[in-house]
DNA sequence: TCCCGTATAATTGTATGCAATTATACGGGA
DNA sequence: TCCCGTATAATTGCATACAATTATACGGGA
């Protein structure tokens, strides 16, 4: 009776409702539907080749996900994101991961901090190298390892959510040079505050950081397309 | 293909799976089941007189929630909330609430304000009649005024829900006189703010609002039952 | 031609049956 | 007595059948 997080992990992931799930959740976020577009239970399902329970269940998680919206008796629509939904979310973000930042700085292990060090490391290297896909995934994972490291396990699932959820958006942000190198720049000061254990520093810098990156995107127009996108009806 | 709001609402609640849903959750906040209980689907079909698939969906919805935990095919326990959840989430919401003021300053309707106006005049009387009921019943819907005030789905959506989810301790925190006579000054104070359209003070007094909502349980210990409360296996 | 009511088809909601997995009880061996 | 393997029971995972609801097509009347 201890432990089945990893199992969880594992089994979740090979069960026909978690296939399912991830499957929906990712074609969700990377574009492949279109935003309004009605996902049918039965097309889903012979997609997949399982059966409608497990894909009936799956859209009671997306739903809850805010993914998908599910309209009783009629259909699960995919829902979209607005220019106006992605400003809330990161001004929130701004806040939480300021204070995700502060207490990180209370809690973090050796072992964090160190793939921390490492993280940038790899990041300046990347940057310089024009590695796109890499940066990408090395940002995405800086802002995980500080959600793990600020220990509450509350703020780290909510602000895991938030970053998936401005996923799609935030792919393109980082393809420009000088915002790559920008934002290495700021991980790097994060980092530092942490490392020097000053709470209050790492707080604003983080906060700082989110805002930044919103004004980014602003400034490259990268909000354009979403800005007459409708919510999913 | 208006909107399906209000709809869905109603629906949700009469299909057999919103009732399971519904009462799960309320059951589970109310306390009915303990942390770490397992529910069995079988069990909480017959005694709500529907089969097993709404109950599976209603498990779905109610993990993602929170509320309970479901290992891959052994069972859903009732998930328990810890002293450090309570206080994470309070820490959150002070944030999240200061922000949510300051956007409500900008975008609260007339008739919203008129409600906020009537619910503290309610609020104030039935203090000084030692109502708990009602006072605690306008409290949340305080809250809930502001939520819909601000303008953002996405804020209102994350506040409401964390609302819910410390709803339980909340209950017999406004119980004392003082706490709630000094609660009801602060919501005064944050409706005054928001009326002059002073934001920032609107913020800043929201956040205080939340931090001290929080001392006060601490001082009174309500917390200290769930000190040795597991989170749920 | 347009409107609208009805019949039909398509889709979701729920119940149930079977397979797979996990828990429990029992009995043999040390 | 205790340990442990096996058989049995209980429970979840998934598929399928049927009911309820909603969408669509068609035809008659103005």
């Amino acid at each position: 009776m201890e432990n089945y997080d990893l199992k969880k992990e594992v089994t979740d992931k090979y069960s026909l409702r978690g296939r399912v799930f991830h499957k929906l959740r990712e074609d969700i976020l990377s574009g492949r539907y279109k935003v309004g577009e009605e996902l049918r239970e039965v097309s889903i399902g012979e997609e997949l080749g399982v059966s409608r329970t497990p894909v009936r269940e799956a859209f009671r998680q997306l739903e809850l996900e805010g993914l998908i919206r599910i309209v009783p008796n009629k259909g699960a629509y995919v829902m979209g994101i607005t220019a106006k939904d992605i400003r809330d979310i990161y001004m929130m973000r701004s806040l939480l991961e300021g204070l995700c930042a502060k207490w990180a700085t209370e809690s973090i292990s050796k072992e964090q901090m160190e793939e921390m060090e490492e993280n940038i490391f790899l990041s300046e290297f990347h940057a310089s190298k024009g590695h796109v896909e890499q940066m990408t995934e090395l940002d995405n994972r800086f802002h995980e390892i500080m959600y793990e490291a600020c220990n509450s396990k509350i703020l780290e699932h909510a602000l895991k959510d938030y970053h998936q959820y401005v996923m799609r958006v935030r792919k393109k942000t980082l393809s420009t040079q000088d915002r790559s190198v920008a934002s290495n720049a700021e991980h790097r000061g994060i980092m530092e505050a942490i490392r020097a254990g000053d709470g209050e520093l790492a707080q604003s810098l983080a906060n700082r950081h989110m805002i930044n990156a919103y004004e980014n995107m602003l400034r490259n127009g990268f909000l354009e397309q979403y800005e007459k996108e409708e919510r999913g009806k």
